[in-house]
RNA sequence: UGGGCCAUCGCCAAGCGGUAAGGCAACGGACUUUGACUCCGUCAUUGCGCUGGUUCGAAUCCAGCUGGCCCAA
């Protein structure tokens, strides 16, 4: 399909071909849906979100792009927002050793919010973003649906995306490979064509988290690195420098690699060998759906517990007011509380929630 | 102060006279809109506890010293 512009899915909701505000982040995924709205003959709008001071430098690219596309461009601040709903949370699941998804929480509380709100004072009723990943409805009910780019897909990440958001989205760039996106911007010249993929975490451009989470001085839990066998191997750096299922970083010469197989509530740190960092099974709280059902034991869903995983057979043994118990039908690597557990209906994201628990 | 054994990269460990394997850790990179995992690369330059000796040539043989372990006193 290189370089052809089909029709996703996601337009055939679209009755009207009018205003659009895409969210323009400055890289070639959101610069390319630009075009391919423009193509389908929607007037588009742009808006830069600025999320933190760190994303300054996007921001010049945005205007860029905006002024090679010739559409009308905004800028809009919301690192309040970013601050309280995403880093705060953040920082504060990581002292407690949790492992927080930040891009999890942003999309729904802050990115699309924002987006949605942008576009409700500019009075444009559709909205659109680069993602990768698709937007489909069934029996008036809408759904985020994995990209046609299993590689890239993104759609774990938008799971919990409300659906007065889903009814107005529009996300084109989830119909392509990434490197037909890669090879429009060239064809179109974009300033953003050669920008290199998003990085880590978009408010901590060096990727230290640990010490990103130091410098605002909170207090993180300290506790001792207990061995395969109970050996004590001493006091590790804090909770925070560590997740479920790593390697790298525990300064432990074992004679073999070792990981984390669990972040215990005294805040030691359990090793253990290659192959004993599985579980059978995760219990997850906060969960949404987006059809607003509630789930029912023994469902069959296809589970990711990490954006880029084959979904793989899961069971629902146990269903709370907020919170529920799935199984999978094999082991999973290291399920690290604070993450995200999206639930899969063939190609459609059902619903979701945040791991709390994990079991062996 | 009798006898025996051992001292090789941060940890473990090959090597047994011919010019320092490997694993773990560490570091760097790739991958990635989360954390991880994974993959790729680097990692003892006359150096193998120290000092001498034998030899064309020693981490490898010899002597002494230092340190550690074991058995017997």
């Amino acid at each position: 399909m290189s370089g052809e512009v089909s029709l996703g899915s996601s337009f055939s909701t679209f009755e009207k071909q009018d205003k659009i505000l895409v969210g323009l982040s400055g890289g070639v995924d959101s610069s390319v849906c630009i075009q391919i709205l423009k193509e389908q003959g929607f007037d588009v709008y742009a808006v830069f979100i600025r999320f933190s001071p760190a994303h300054d430098a996007s921001l010049q690219a945005a205007k860029a792009v905006a002024k090679q596309f010739g559409v009308p461009f905004s800028v809009e601040d919301c690192s309040d927002l970013f601050e309280s709903e995403v880093i705060e949370p953040f920082c504060n699941a990581y002292c407690h050793g949790e492992t927080p998804s930040p891009c999890v929480l942003c999309n729904p509380n802050v990115k699309f919010k924002v987006l949605a709100a942008a576009a409700d004072r500019m009075g444009i009723h559709f909205i659109a973003t680069g993602h990768y990943a698709r937007v489909c409805e069934e029996n008036g009910v809408f759904y985020i649906a994995r990209a046609a780019s299993t590689e890239r897909d993104q759609s774990y990440m938008l799971y919990r995306l409300p659906q007065d958001i889903l009814q107005r989205l529009c996300l084109p760039v989830g119909e392509f490979e990434k490197t037909d996106i890669r090879e429009m911007a060239r064809t179109l010249g974009l300033v953003s064509a050669d920008s290199p993929d998003s990085q880590e975490i978009c408010f901590i451009p060096d990727g230290n988290y640990a010490a990103f989470i130091s410098e605002r001085g909170l207090s993180d839990k300290a506790g001792r690195f207990i061995g395969p066998h109970g050996e004590d191997f001493g006091p590790h750096k804090g909770v925070s420098h560590y997740t479920i299922g790593q390697r790298k970083g525990l300064n432990i010469a074992y004679g073999q690699p070792i990981f984390v197989r669990r972040i215990l509530d005294n805040g030691d740190i359990q090793l253990a060998l290659a192959g004993d960092e599985f579980y059978s099974g995760i219990c997850i709280r906060q969960v949404v759906r987006s059809d607003e059902k509630t789930f029912a034991p023994g469902e069959e869903y296809l589970v990711k517990i990490r954006s880029r995983a084959t979904p793989s057979p899961c069971v629902v043994e146990a269903v709370g007011d907020d919170d529920m118990v799935l199984r999978f039908a094999s082991p999973l690597r290291a399920p690290a509380p604070g993450q995200s557990a999206v639930l899969y209906l063939d190609e459609k994201v059902i619903g979701g929630g945040i791991i709390c628990e994990i079991f062996e």
